[in-house]
RNA sequence: GCGCCGGUCGGAUAGCGGCCAUUCCAGGAGACUGUAAAUCUCCCGCCCAUUGGGCAUCGGUGGUUCGAGUCCACCCCGGCGCA
């Protein structure tokens, strides 16, 4: 095995310290870090986002940040298909690439874990189809693929619909399969106890409002052109901030508000990383212990 | 002191004599095939069980009634009004 075609990376929930994890790695193994955020790669959403900024990257480069325009939608398929195409760039520079971030889908997708059928989005027919209900997109599904309707969850729109889009396109649901999957990485998982990552979160979150900035940047945003119903569906921040700028919550309740929905996110993350058995976890503070499983990792 | 209103699962709330005590928030467990910080599901009084079953419970104590969170009396607590 050569020394090239080896990838790290490193998934967490929320404020467990990834990105200066990932920096410091790179540093000390010659790499380039690869985001792997589905918010990041706007421009524009910054402080929200808890992007890293220059000064942090600490002269490491970092790729897929950036790269969007908010107000169209990125999806998972166009990220799979930059970070492959980063992958292997920086595999040719001699250096190791970091994939590092809490977007589990997209790291699944990346590595070939997950199959994403070659459809784009059809927005005619999202649009006609999000007028129906859940059921009435069920039964429309089990007409035309009842194979793939027995494993939908029936009850969430969302599914239901890219499942028809799919479908209308190539005529069906091919079953998901292990695709490409990127040899030789290993995955490092950031973990801290429930209380302390809330700790965490809650500080946080009390900088980034007193400093004023993420306030000023979703103002900012707005003043833009970024609609108040895009900024809904960014979530998180995005989403209450904003409300709290249309005046539908006061900044108390904002606040307060945030801190339970970051939670909520945070173990949304914890599930769908903890199913992944190849993750090797470990805390922020196991600095040593993360550089020694790397070292191996890297030599074998 | 008098009058009015209210006291229901951690918080808020529905319930106007009988059928499973409702809904929201918070809390917990999960799902995930191009929106993924999104979207969706389940649990959330106690005990046992595989479906399910058993026992509680609506501030307190009595009462009316075949039957009471719901009606009555008194008491306790909170709010408002009048003194």
């Amino acid at each position: 095995m050569n020394l090239e075609s080896k990838i790290l990376v490193i998934v967490g929930p929320t404020a467990s310290g990834k990105s200066a994890l990932a920096v410091t790695l790179a540093r000390r193994f010659r790499g380039e870090v690869i985001s792997a955020d589905s918010r990041q790669v706007y421009r524009g959403l910054d402080v929200g986002t808890g992007k890293i900024t220059k000064k942090e990257m600490r002269g490491v480069h970092h790729h897929l940040l950036d790269i969007a325009n908010p107000k169209k939608q990125f999806t998972v398929a166009e990220y799979k298909k930059l970070a492959r195409e980063k992958i292997s760039q920086i595999q040719s520079r001699n250096k190791i690439p970091i994939i590092c971030g809490g977007t589990g889908l997209y790291i699944d997708a990346l590595l070939g874990n997950i199959a994403i059928p070659e459809v784009p989005p059809n927005l005619a027919l999202r649009k006609k189809l999000e007028r129906k209900t859940a059921p009435e997109l069920f039964a429309l599904l089990q007409m035309f693929d009842p194979q793939r309707a027995k494993t939908i969850d029936q009850h969430n729109p969302r599914r239901l619909i890219r499942a028809i889009e799919i479908i209308k396109a190539i005529g069906s649901v091919t079953p998901s399969q292990h695709t490409n999957i990127l040899q030789n990485m290993r995955m490092i998982g950031l973990i801290l106890p429930p209380a302390e990552l809330k700790k965490k979160i809650s500080r946080r979150l009390f900088v980034r409002i007193r400093e004023y900035k993420m306030i000023q940047e979703v103002r900012e945003l707005h003043r833009k052109g970024l609609s108040w119903k895009r900024m809904e569906s960014l979530g998180l921040e995005y989403r209450y901030l904003s409300r709290y700028l249309r005046g539908f919550l006061t900044k108390t309740e904002m606040i307060e508000k945030l801190k339970t929905e970051i939670w909520r996110y945070a173990k949304r993350q914890m599930v769908w990383f903890k199913r992944n058995k190849e993750i090797k976890w470990f805390t922020p503070k196991e600095q040593r212990k993360i550089f020694s499983a790397v070292q191996v990792f890297l030599c074998q």
